[in-house]
DNA sequence: TGAATGATTGCTCAATTACTGAAATGAGGT
DNA sequence: ACCTCATTTCAGTAATTGAGCAATCATTCA
């Protein structure tokens, strides 16, 4: 289990009691996890200020498409972006404001260090 | 640079020139990366709850105290958690609301899904 | 129906990351 | 000054992850 004593028994109890469950904080990292790398949080600030097709996504970051379809299938898959086809083409936009929301908290984060 | 052309030239322009620059995205993705793991998320969410020693933490979570001080480290290092020392005892806690802030977004987006 | 084009997927490589166990550090108390 | 114990660091390993190539899929238009 763990290599040493249980030195505060009271407060350890405590907080275990009024923690989730496992499965709560995995997806809650695995939401997380979306805004923790580069390119996905600048596709995801690209797409709040246009949406965009996978084309344009990689002209504008300088990638292939293939990593661009990539990223956004893995932001799909955490309903962080949705897609409309018109056409040939495949528009991206964020799904909710949420995302916003997120994207604006941790930029005021970083801000007021 | 890209394997396309682009396809909506204007709209790409316009999006660029509303962009951050580049190292503001890094620091963004560095700052959720912290949040992006089970581990981090449940420290950070227990700290919210109690202070604690890291010797509580590994019990808590049912790790080693090397591995819960290797988590510790990094997000002291991203100013999210702060310690005080008394005796020979340092206790951890949350480094200010913004953390709890992050955290409360975060939960409220899985539950609302 | 076939050519063209945008998007997606499978796969591999390189880089990063998280963990354990052991050794080292460092502050407190005697 | 020394001994103890909480904490940190180091070394090594296993697992995860992101990027790009190449092949495939899907839709439009001739």
């Amino acid at each position: 289990m763990c290599d040493c004593d249980m030195i505060h028994e009271k407060i350890v109890e405590d907080t275990r009691s009024r923690m989730q469950e496992e499965p709560q904080y995995l997806d809650l990292a695995a939401l997380f996890k979306m805004f923790g790398d580069g390119t996905r949080v600048k596709i995801l600030h690209a797409l709040e200020l246009n949406e965009m097709c996978v084309c344009d996504l990689a002209a504008l970051l300088g990638m292939t498409k293939s990593a661009i379809s990539h990223q956004l299938k893995a932001l799909r898959l955490s309903n962080l972006v949705k897609s409309r086809r018109d056409g040939q083409v495949i528009y991206y936009s964020l799904a909710d404001d949420h995302v916003k929301y997120i994207l604006d908290i941790g930029f005021d984060h970083i801000h007021h260090d």
